[in-house]
DNA sequence: CTGTTAGCGCCTTCAA
DNA sequence: TTGAAGGCGCTAACAG
C-alpha cells in the first residue's frame, strides 16, 4: 500500500506499482473488451489500482477517445414533478448505458441555446432537449442550428414534446390525449366547458387545447359553448385564471386545465369561492402528476409515463444514428377520477 | 466564413483563421484577465471564434488546468420534490459561480460510495452528497473515506442534512423543528399521538421522532400516550402504516408523519377508512412540500426552506476550504393549516 | 500478449 | 504583447 500522499493517482501510478506497462494497465481497467491481459498481470494492476485508489482521468480519456460518455439534459424546471420525472427516467436508463447525465434546468427557453453551447464544450456523446416549445418562430430557429452544432460536432440529439425540428424526438400524445378526455367527459354528461388554457404561445398547452376543442366537436359540442381563459403554466396560473372566471361570467360546468398543477389550483380557488367539489364543478387535468393523486376529489386527468419518456429519449440517443429523424410516439391514457362526477342527462349547470 | 465542413473546431483553427498563435486566441478567450492583448488582435479572435461556432474543448482545459468546473451533485432521488427542490437550489446557486452541475440519482445508499468514485473520475471542482443517511455505520465509513479520497484529489466536499462526518454540512434542523411542532400541536390541545416515522434506520426520521417526542415531553405529555408505527418513507409508506394503524389499535387523536408524502398518504388511508377530516383526526407531516400545499385539509407540516439549503451547500464548496469542517444551520418554520384544527380542553379522542 | 510512443486540445511557462 | 513548446493522463496504433 504504497499511497502517494497526495494529489492524484494516474495510471503510470498504478503501472509502476504493478510493474506493468501503462499500456498495459490501460487494456486492463479501461480497455475494450478486444484486447486480452495475461490472468497475472491483470490480477497485479488491479491490486494496485485498488491499493491506490486509482480512479480514472475521465477528462483525459475524453480528449484520448475524443467522446465522452455524458449525455447533457436540459429541462425547463428541475422542482417542477413533470420535469423532474422526465430526468428521472433519463437517468435511469443512462445507468445501464454507462453514460452520466448532465443536467441544466434552463428556466427560460430563450436561455436554452446558451446552455446548449456550454454543453457543446464538454463534447457530450448525447444532448436530450426537454424544455418547453414555444411558438416563437426565431428562438426555434436559434435552437435548430445550436443543435445542428452539436450535431456536427458528433453529438446525438433528441427532442422531448413537439416535433418541430428534424430531429430525433419523443413525441407526447398532447393533442390525442386531450381528445381522449373531452370525449369521455362529454359521455359523463358534461357539455358545458371552460379551458384554463395556459400560456398562448406554448405548444404543449396549444396542443392540448387544440384536441379537447376536437375531442368536442367529434361529439357534437360546438365551440361556443366552451370557454377559453390564458394564464401562466403554473399551480398559481391556475387558481389565478379560475378566480378570474369564478368573479366573471363563468357558464361552465367542467373544468379543463392543461395540466395537473393548473388544476390543482384551480381547485383551490374553487373552494376559496365556496363552490362545492366534486358536485359543484367538474375539474380535469393533464399529466397524472404522482404527487398529486391524493388531492380531494382525486382528479380526473391524461396519464403520461414521464419516466418512460425521458427512457425513451435516451434510448434514442444511444442508438446509431439514423439518416432521417426518428419519432417515437407514448401514449397517453385518459383516467377518470372523482373530480368528474357522471351527470345524470342534462344536469350540464348554467354556471 | 470558411467553416470546416465536419469534426470538431479548435482552437488552433480559430487561431489560424485569426492569424495570431494558439496563445494568443487562448489569453484571448479564456485567458485570466491578467494577460492583455492588442484590441484589434481580439476582434480577430473573437469574429474567428463565432465565424466558426467554436466552443472550448472543456475537458482538455480540465486536463490542462488540471481541474474542471463540475459539481458533481448525489441524491437519493431526483423524482422525489424534496431532492428536486435541494437540486433547483443547488443548480441556480451553481450558474451564478459559472459552474455546471452533474447530478446522480442514486436510488440506494449504498451506491452512493459507487457513484462518488466514478463523480471522481471527473475530476470535479466540488461534490455534494443529498442522499439519506442511515445508521449503517459500515456504510457511512465507506461514504466517509470515498469523500476523503475526493478531497485527496482536490475537490471540495459538503454534505446534506446530518452532521455524521468531519466535512462541510448544511444541516437541516430536523430535531428542532420536529420539537417546535411537537408542542405546537399540544397547544393546540391534542394529547394522544401516533407517529408515522419511517424507517427504523433513516437518520432524518430517527430525529425527526426525537424531537418530537421531546418537544411532547417539554410539555409534560409522558411517551406512553404516543404511538409509534414504522414504516416506507414514502405516500405509500404513509398510507400502508396508517391503516395498519386504524385497523389495529390506534388511540391517537393527532398523527404526526415524519414527512409530507407520508401525511399524504396517511390521510388517503384515514379518508378509505371513513375517518371525517380534519375533523376525526388531526394530521400533520414535515417539509412543507410545495406541490403539496393545495391537499385538503391543506396540511400543518415544518417548512425547510429546501431550494435555500441546496444553495448554501452550493456556497460551502465554492469557498476556500477551511481547516475544519463548517457548519450551515438552515431553520425550520412550523406552519399550522387546517389539518390540525384546534381543540377545547378535554376534546382528545380516545380512538 | 506486452511495451513504446505519438498524439488528443488546451494552458502556461519561458523567450523573444 | 506575442509566439513557441512542454506537458496534463490516457488511448490506440504499431513494434516486438
Amino acid at each position: 500500500m504504497t499511497k502517494r500522499s497526495s494529489g492524484t493517482v494516474t495510471l503510470m501510478d498504478v503501472a509502476r506499482q504493478a510493474g506493468v506497462s501503462v499500456a498495459t494497465a490501460s487494456r486492463v481497467l479501461n480497455g475494450n473488451g478486444a484486447r486480452q491481459v495475461r490472468a497475472d498481470l491483470t490480477d497485479r494492476v488491479l491490486a494496485a489500482a485498488a491499493a491506490l485508489d486509482y480512479s480514472a482521468n475521465t477528462p483525459a480519456q475524453a480528449m484520448a477517445r475524443g467522446r465522452t460518455n455524458v449525455v447533457g439534459l436540459l429541462v425547463h424546471d428541475i422542482a417542477d414533478p413533470f420535469f423532474s420525472s422526465i430526468a428521472a427516467g433519463v437517468m435511469r436508463a443512462a445507468e445501464q448505458h454507462r453514460g452520466i447525465v448532465m443536467m441544466y434546468s434552463t428556466g427560460r427557453p430563450e436561455r436554452e441555446p446558451d446552455y446548449l453551447a456550454t454543453l457543446c464544450g464538454q463534447r457530450p456523446h448525447a444532448v436530450i432537449v426537454a424544455g418547453s416549445r414555444t411558438t416563437d418562430r426565431a428562438l426555434r430557429d436559434r435552437l435548430g442550428s445550436q443543435l445542428r452544432v452539436l450535431e456536427e460536432a458528433g453529438a446525438r440529439v433528441a427532442l422531448i414534446s413537439q416535433h418541430v425540428l428534424p430531429i430525433d424526438t419523443v413525441l407526447m400524445e398532447n393533442r390525442e390525449g386531450a381528445r381522449l378526455l373531452a370525449r369521455r367527459l362529454v359521455e359523463l354528461g358534461h357539455r358545458r366547458f371552460a379551458v384554463l388554457a395556459g400560456p398562448r404561445h406554448l405548444l404543449t398547452a396549444r396542443d392540448r387545447l387544440a384536441g379537447f376543442r376536437a375531442g368536442l366537436a367529434d361529439l357534437g359540442v360546438g365551440p361556443s359553448r366552451t370557454q377559453v381563459a390564458y394564464g401562466e403554466f403554473t399551480r398559481d396560473g391556475g387558481y389565478l385564471t379560475m378566480r378570474d372566471l369564478l368573479t366573471r361570467d363563468l357558464r361552465a360546468g367542467c373544468v379543463f386545465a392543461v395540466n395537473d398543477v393548473m388544476a390543482v389550483g384551480a381547485i383551490s380557488a374553487l373552494r376559496d369561492h365556496g363552490v362545492p367539489l366534486p358536485g359543484g364543478m367538474a375539474v380535469a387535468g393533464f399529466d397524472d402528476i404522482a404527487t398529486l393523486r391524493d388531492v380531494t376529489p382525486s382528479l380526473t386527468t391524461v396519464r403520461l409515463p414521464l419516466e418512460e419518456v425521458g427512457a425513451a429519449a435516451l434510448e434514442l440517443v444511444m442508438r446509431p444514428r439514423s439518416d432521417r429523424p426518428r419519432l417515437r410516439r407514448v401514449r397517453a391514457e385518459v383516467v377518470v377520477r372523482d373530480s368528474t362526477p357522471a351527470l345524470g342527462r342534462d344536469q350540464g349547470r348554467a354556471g
